[in-house]
DNA sequence: AACATTTGCTTGATATTTGAAGCATTGCGC
DNA sequence: GCGCAATGCTTCAAATATCAAGCAAATGTT
C-alpha cells in the first residue's frame, strides 16, 4: 500500500509490516478466541479459560500446583486461585496442601473433571480443525514454524518490552 | 511427535496440527498483549484496549459510531459504552449525536487525545518491530498471508461455530 | 397516520482479569 | 536455632468483559 518508510537511521525495512502482521495476528487470535469461547459456554456452560485449565490439569495426572498453572495458562496468580476455586466448586477439580511444602496447592481433575474435559476438547478439536480448513497441512507447518521463532524472542530475558 | 491421527473418514491428516497451530498462536498473541499491555499501562497509564479505540478513530477523523467501534475493536456494545465513557472522562474522545440519526452517537478524537495517542503509537510501534524482529521480512509478509487465509474463514457465515 | 419491527445505544447484573498488598511457610546464612 | 529474604498463595480493589433487558428513534408496513 504505502511506501516503505525510512527511519532515522537509514533502514528501510518496512516497519509498518509488523504493525500490519501482529494487527492481523490479534484479529485472528481474538476471533478465534471469542467463535470458541461462546461455543464452549453454548454448548458446555464453560469458557475457554476453564477449558485451558483443565487442559493443562489433564496432561499432568500428578497434578500441578497453583504457580504452575498460572505459568502455563498465561495468566495471574489472583486469576489461577479464582478459577481453581470455581472449578472445585462444580466438582472438576480438587485441591489439596503439597506434601512436601504447606505453603503450595496442588490441583487435580476429579473422574467428574476428566470426562467433563474429554467431551469439550472432542468438540474443541472439531471447530478448530474447521477453523483452519481454509490453510494447507503444508501451510500449518509453515505457520507454526514462524511463531515459533516469534516465541522464542518472547522468552523473559531477551527483549525489554 | 505423534504420527497423524486417522479419523473415522479415513483423512490421515494430522488433526492435532491445527490445534497445535491454534496453541501456538494462542500463545504468542496472549505473551505479546500482555507485554504491550502492561508496557502501555506502565509507560501511559493507558492499556490495551484504550490504544485500540484510540487507533481506530485516528484513522476516522470524522469519527465513528459506538457500533461501527464495537465491530472493529471486536467487543461488545456494552463494553464501549463503559470504554467512550472513562474515554471522554480524560478528556481524549468526545461524542455528539449524529446528524442524520438521533439514536447514533459519533466519537472523535480531541486534539488531547490525537497528541495522546501519537505518543503511544510511536511506542507500541518500537515495542512490536522489536518483538516480531526475529523474522525476516519475507516471513513477516508470508505470515501476514497466510493469517489472511486463516481470516477469510472465519467471516461470520463461513463456518458454523 | 397507526402499527409493528428493526436498529443503535445504554443499563445493570455478573463474570473475569489484573496488580498490589498481605500472610504464612521455607530456606539461607550465620 | 535465629533472623531474614524469597517463595507460594490469597485477598482486595479496580479495570474490563459479557449478556440480557430496556428505551428511544428510525423504518417499514398497511
Amino acid at each position: 500500500m504505502t511506501a516503505p518508510a525510512r527511519t532515522r537511521r537509514g533502514s528501510t525495512t518496512g516497519d509498518h509490516e509488523s504493525l500490519r502482521l501482529w494487527l492481523r495476528l490479534f484479529t485472528c487470535t481474538t476471533m478465534i478466541e471469542r467463535r470458541v469461547g461462546s461455543a464452549l459456554k453454548r454448548e458446555f456452560g464453560s469458557s475457554l479459560p476453564r477449558f485451558d485449565l483443565l487442559a493443562q490439569l489433564d496432561r499432568a495426572p500428578q497434578g500441578l500446583r497453583m504457580g504452575e498453572l498460572s505459568e502455563r495458562i498465561l495468566t495471574t496468580g489472583g486469576n489461577v486461585t479464582w478459577l481453581v476455586r470455581a472449578l472445585e466448586a462444580e466438582g472438576l477439580v480438587t485441591r489439596r496442601v503439597a506434601p512436601n511444602d504447606r505453603r503450595a496447592a496442588v490441583v487435580r481433575l476429579t473422574a467428574a473433571g476428566r470426562r467433563h474435559f474429554v467431551a469439550m476438547a472432542r468438540a474443541h478439536e472439531r471447530w478448530i480443525v474447521a477453523l483452519f480448513s481454509s490453510l494447507a497441512p503444508a501451510d500449518r507447518r509453515a505457520m507454526h514454524a514462524l511463531l515459533g521463532t516469534v516465541k522464542a524472542q518472547l522468552r523473559p530475558s531477551r527483549i525489554s518490552v
